[in-house]
DNA sequence: TTTTTTGCAAAAGGTTTGCAACACG
DNA sequence: CGTGTTGCAAACCTTTTGCAAAAAA
């Protein structure tokens, strides 16, 4: 069972099953953060069950990362091409950017903290109102 | 029924109970990010559906943030001081930092973004490993 | 063949809803 | 007094757990 995805998850020391090549690919199809419900929808013939232990392995060996976008749900993205969200409060559209200066900000924040020297991983999402909901 | 509270929730359109008047101290006192089922342990003779309840309208209203520290449960705190936390993804310790250039940033975004022009909230939020967690 | 992963059923949590009683302004 | 808020019970939805069968290496 091999593929073009069967790489990134044994680099991780995972092994390769028909669940998780087939939830890698939906993953990398997506692209935008997505709930696991509506991931679930996209898949056929996985259990919920699997779904979530396999988002669970991904997440933790850094093939996914975990989006807030102060919804009722948490979502879920590939971790690939490093950008951040803005989402309008009205209409909930999303567009994606890649201005975030972390490391310039962690060294500053570093230099500054008491107990940290060490970080490795960022949230950084913007909240708004989108240009066609303020004109409505 | 009025004390230093009732400002800040009637400035919100908010009637003054005694429910909110009662988390809003809770919420006022602990300062750092907590979990509903946390906030509510601290709680006397309020049902755990008003909790939920007022948190929802106290966040639509501002006077509370949702901070997402890629924990299982989602946390809420007040909202003054702007700040944000690192987290030690191995023992769970936090750090407030004050760091972040959302003015400077933010025009940066805006002036790329075609979707937006106005962003009125974020998150940000840093993880790495802690000082002591470090060593061990 | 050994170890890990999967599916199913069920449990456990967390959050929301409907409705009648109550309290604020 | 009218409207918004609360408490209770129940529903709902999401996520986790245990265990036996199946699949990967």
């Amino acid at each position: 069972m091999q593929n073009n995805f069967s790489k990134e998850i044994k680099a991780k020391g995972l092994k390769i099953t028909k669940a998780r090549l087939a939830i890698f690919e939906i993953l990398v199809k997506i692209k935008h953060p997505e709930t696991v419900q509506n991931i679930y929808k996209k898949l056929k013939n996985i259990d919920l069950v699997t779904l979530y232990r396999t988002i669970g392995s991904f997440e933790k060996n850094g093939l996914l990362r975990r989006v807030d976008l102060h919804k009722d749900s948490v979502y879920y993205e590939i971790n690939t091409n490093h950008h951040h969200h803005i989402i309008c409060k009205k209409c909930g559209v999303m567009e994606d950017f890649n201005i975030c200066d972390i490391n310039r900000l962690t060294k500053k924040i570093t230099a500054k903290a008491s107990q940290f020297k060490i970080i490795n991983e960022h949230n950084f999402e913007l909240f708004g109102v989108c240009n066609d909901c303020v004109k409505s």
